[in-house]
DNA sequence: TGAGCAACCCGTCACGTCGT
DNA sequence: ACGACGTGACGGGTTGCTCA
């Protein structure tokens, strides 16, 4: 079991932002959200808008419109969820991938910075 | 082959934020 | 205020691998 604890500092200065994670309201400022809201979309296949609660009486019904409400905002979350790690998840591949290039890009300088040294390093023999 | 483990996925709860 | 929503945390299930 493994709980993973996802830290990512939100310091960085970025020129080529892919999925741009839009940072937590400045209270929580750490944490990057990669949320876009997406426009609300229709309920899913069988789910029944509930009665307006006006038109309720029995505690019988009560206790229905309880459980129904219940069950549409577990199904909801249950969707939420589903979505919010699949954004996670893209977002951590780009910010994997934006290291892969970083690692190369930062090689290839330390490269040219050796050959420079060796250029205008003075003669020694 | 069964136990132990790591990595992953899922559903739910709790809580913060936002729009009304 | 209140409801809707996004997400961290938690507990539990599944799967693939390794090792005795």
């Amino acid at each position: 079991m493994q709980k993973p604890i996802m830290a990512v500092t939100g310091d960085e200065t970025d020129e080529e932002t892919e999925l741009a994670p839009s940072h937590m309201a400045a209270t929580t400022g750490d944490m990057p959200t990669y949320q876009i809201r997406a426009p609300t979309t229709a309920l899913p296949q069988g789910v029944m808008m509930a009665a307006s609660p006006g038109s309720l009486h029995s505690p019988q019904q009560l206790a229905e419109e309880a459980t129904r409400k219940r069950e549409l905002r577990l199904m909801k979350n249950r969707e939420a969820a589903k979505e919010c790690r699949r954004r996670k998840k893209e977002y951590v591949k780009c910010l994997e991938s934006r290291v892969a290039v970083l690692e190369v890009q930062n090689k290839k300088l330390i490269e040219e910075l050796e050959t420079l040294k060796d250029i205008c390093s003075p003669k020694t023999d």
